[in-house]
DNA sequence: CCAAACTGGTTTCATTTGTAACCATCGAAA
DNA sequence: TTTCGATGGTTACAAATGAAACCAGTTTGG
């Protein structure tokens, strides 16, 4: 008779999710303290300082998020003139997304914080440790990719 | 001179959050579906079902929530009658919580496709690479909590 | 050519969440 | 004891989110 108890300690889903929460959380201090952004527009900023131009579905792909979530963030980095929307000449409902100076200035001011974070982060973890997490991560992405 | 780019597909952050994002959405269907639970309720759930009574601040200590999301899904649970509450001897401000009959026979059912999934998933990936991610996890979480 | 199906993107509405204020009780120190 | 700071837990309010409806505009098949 199997002990039909579940070890909320041990269960990857919930370690996974308690784990991305933490870092996440800790790192959003960063561009919330710095520009009073929410996650969704810096992912939206730091997808078009990375490509330089999108539409919104690419961003989506790009950075997983709903459309709904994109659509929101690019209208507010629109409304702090950190983006620009370009009409595309041959389909009328695509637009080209793309960072004025003032968003690219402060992209280019994240990007240092955001590598320092990680660097960081990683430091505290041992060489095996470090190539560990990444293998990790890397097998469970490609298990859920062919689900 | 650094190309001041982030490569979001390779940021740590990013891909930590968007991977447990993803494995958390997928493993909630099983319990939004059988029972229209949320998640913080399937914490509850869980963690009443695991350790059988505790007091709202253990229950959040242990799953990481915060005392509203414990306060709202002990509220919820208590409303479909899946738990009772019952007043500190000492003290008055606490509450031992503890799941009914009906709790904690939909948590054993809950417990076995719990297992599943995660076994599914894990059954996904090579010894190497389901060592790998536990280690690596382990480590960041050591990492953080000295934080 | 035209209707139907589809796609990019926005909006609406209900639900979930976080923050902060709050209430009650407790414990320690004066 | 009384007072004051901490603690367990709830609530109020604002902001973030997701689902689904929606509005163009585009493609496809008849």
């Amino acid at each position: 008779m199997e002990p039909e108890v579940l070890e909320l300690e041990s269960f990857l889903p919930y370690r996974l999710y308690r784990l991305a929460d933490t870092v996440s959380r800790e790192f959003s201090r960063i561009y919330k303290e710095r520009h009073g952004l929410t996650r969704p527009e810096w992912r939206t900023l730091s997808g078009l300082g990375e490509r330089g131009t999108m539409t919104a579905t690419e961003l989506g792909d790009q950075s997983a998020m709903h459309k709904t979530k994109v659509s929101r963030a690019v209208a507010e980095l629109e409304r702090r003139r950190w983006l620009t929307r370009t009409p595309d000449e041959n389909d009328r409902r695509v637009e080209h997304l793309a960072l004025t100076k003032a968003g690219l200035a402060a992209y280019r001011e994240m990007v240092p914080l955001a590598k320092a974070f990680e660097r960081e982060l990683l430091a505290r973890l041992s060489e095996d440790e470090r190539a560990a997490i990444v293998k990790g991560v890397v097998a469970l992405e490609v298990a859920l990719s062919a689900l």
